[in-house]
DNA sequence: CGCGTATTTGAGCATCATCAAGCGCCGTGG
DNA sequence: CCACGGCGCTTGATGATGCTCAAATACGCG
C-alpha cells in the first residue's frame, strides 16, 4: 500500500501547502499529481507559454529569473523545499524557472489545483498568505537592490539562503558549532540576485572570509562563523 | 436617499475590490467604512503596529517605503486609485505608506474586511489575483533596480506613472496631441523608487527634454512627446 | 594528463555618488 | 512693494564604488 511517493512519506508534508488539506482531499489530489526532476540548469518553465501545471518544490533549489533583450539578467526568487512554483489564475507568469541545483517537483495540473482551491477555501487561504508573503520577500529585495552596497548585498544573500536552508532542514542544523552548507548558485547567480558582477561578488566573498565572517573554504562551502557580525553587515553597520 | 459617499458614486466603484460585491454585501460594508484625506507628505501608517483597518485608494497616490537604520530609503510600491492599502491575514506590515499626493482613502475595519473576504469567496478571488500582480510588479521593479542604467530607470519610471495615471482616469487621455501630466513625487522620492540619487535623476530628465523624448515643460510637469523611443530607452535600445 | 568551465585576481575606467554652489519659486514680514 | 529666508531643483566639479577587460589559477571530468 505505501508506495514511495506517498503523500504520507512527502519530505514537504506538514510545510507544503498540502497540509491544509483533508485525507480525501489529499489522495485526490495524489492521484492527479506526479513527480519530476531535473538536473542543475535545466530550464523548467519559459516566460511565455499559460503553462497547465504547477508544482511545489520537494527539494532542491529553484531561480526565477528575468532578463532584458540584451542579455542582462536578474533573479527575482529563488524557491526552496514547500515553496511553490506556478501562476495559478490568469495572466501568464512573465519569469522563467531554473533548475538552480537538481530539482524535484511535485507537479499538478493546473486547473484543477484551482478547482481544488475553489472547493477547498483552507487551500485558498493558505495560498494567498504565501503570495502575500512573496510580496514582502521581493520588496524586501527591493530596498537591497536599491540601497545596498555590495558589501551588504553579500552578507544579506548568505544569511538569507542560510536560513532558508535551515528552515528546510537542508544543511546541519543549529547544532554544535557553526552552521555549515553549500551555497546553491554559482558566482554568475549570486551575481544576478544580487545586481552585481561576479567580480565584485567574489571579492566582496573574499573580504568576509579574511575578516573571518565566514569560514576560508573554498568555492561555494560557506561556513557561518560569526553570525551578529553578517546580521551587523547587512545593514551598513560595521563588519 | 443618495448620499455623497454612496457606493454607487464611488470613482473607482467598477475597478476596486468592490466591484465583485453583490448590492446587499456593499451595502453592508458601505456601513463599515469610512472616508478619510490626507495632504500630501502625511505618513499614513508606520512600520510597526497591526494595524487595525485597511484601505481602498480613492483618489491620489500612497507610496510605500522601507528604510535603513541609517536613514537609506526606499519606495517599494506606489498605490493609485482602486488600488488596496494594508496587509490583511496575520503578519504585520513590513513598510510604511505615506501620502504623495492629496490622498482620499476608503477605510475598512480590517477585521470585517477579512470576514467578508471569507463569506464572498469572489471578494477573495479577487484579492488573490490583485496581489500576484503586485507580486509580479515589484519583480518587474526588482530587474529595474538591479540591472536597469540611470537612463533606462528614469524612462521607465515615466512610462509605469504615465500609464497608471491614464488607467485610473486623471492627466489628459490619449486624445488629441501628447499625453501631459504631472509627477506625483518629488526628485526625492524618484530617486528613492529608483535606487539613484536625486541629482542623477534631474540629469536624466534634463536628457530626455534636451532630446525632445519629452516636452521641455520644467518641474513635474511631463509631456509625453516621443512614447515608442520612451520604450526603446527602457530596455537599452538607443534614444 | 589535458581541456573546458568556474573562480580569483589585477589594473584601468565609467557611471553614478558626493560635495558645493546657484537659481527660481513662494510665503512671510518689514 | 520688496527684502528675506526656506525649499526644491538644477548645475558643476570631483571622487569612489563597482564595472570592464584581461589573465592566471583552480577545479571537474573524460
Amino acid at each position: 500500500m505505501a508506495r514511495r511517493d506517498a503523500c504520507s512519506d512527502c519530505a514537504i508534508r506538514t510545510r507544503a501547502l498540502c497540509s491544509t488539506l483533508s485525507v480525501e482531499q489529499l489522495a485526490r489530489l495524489r492521484r492527479l499529481s506526479y513527480r519530476k526532476r531535473y538536473p542543475p540548469g535545466r530550464l523548467i518553465t519559459g516566460v511565455d507559454p499559460a503553462e497547465t501545471w504547477c508544482a511545489q518544490v520537494l527539494s532542491g533549489v529553484v531561480k526565477l529569473t528575468k532578463a532584458l533583450p540584451d542579455g542582462r539578467q536578474q533573479i527575482v526568487g529563488l524557491l526552496f523545499p514547500s515553496d511553490f512554483l506556478g501562476r495559478p489564475f490568469g495572466s501568464a507568469s512573465p519569469y522563467a524557472a531554473e533548475a538552480a541545483t537538481e530539482v524535484e517537483l511535485c507537479c499538478h495540473n493546473r486547473h484543477q489545483f484551482e478547482e481544488l482551491m475553489h472547493e477547498q477555501p483552507g487551500l485558498k487561504q493558505l495560498f494567498l498568505e504565501r503570495t502575500l508573503d512573496e510580496v514582502d520577500a521581493a520588496r524586501e529585495w527591493m530596498l537591497l537592490l536599491g540601497r545596498k552596497s555590495a558589501g551588504e548585498k553579500v552578507a544579506a544573500l548568505i544569511l538569507h539562503i542560510a536560513r532558508r536552508l535551515a528552515g528546510s532542514g537542508c544543511a546541519a542544523g543549529p547544532g554544535p558549532g557553526p552552521m555549515r552548507f553549500d551555497l546553491p548558485l554559482s558566482r554568475t547567480e549570486m551575481a544576478d540576485y544580487l545586481g552585481l558582477r561576479i567580480e565584485t561578488v567574489s571579492r566582496q566573498l573574499k573580504h568576509l572570509r579574511t575578516t573571518g565572517v565566514i569560514g576560508p573554504g573554498v568555492g561555494r562551502t560557506i561556513t557561518l562563523e560569526n553570525v551578529a557580525a553578517l546580521e551587523r553587515m547587512t545593514e551598513g553597520g560595521a563588519p
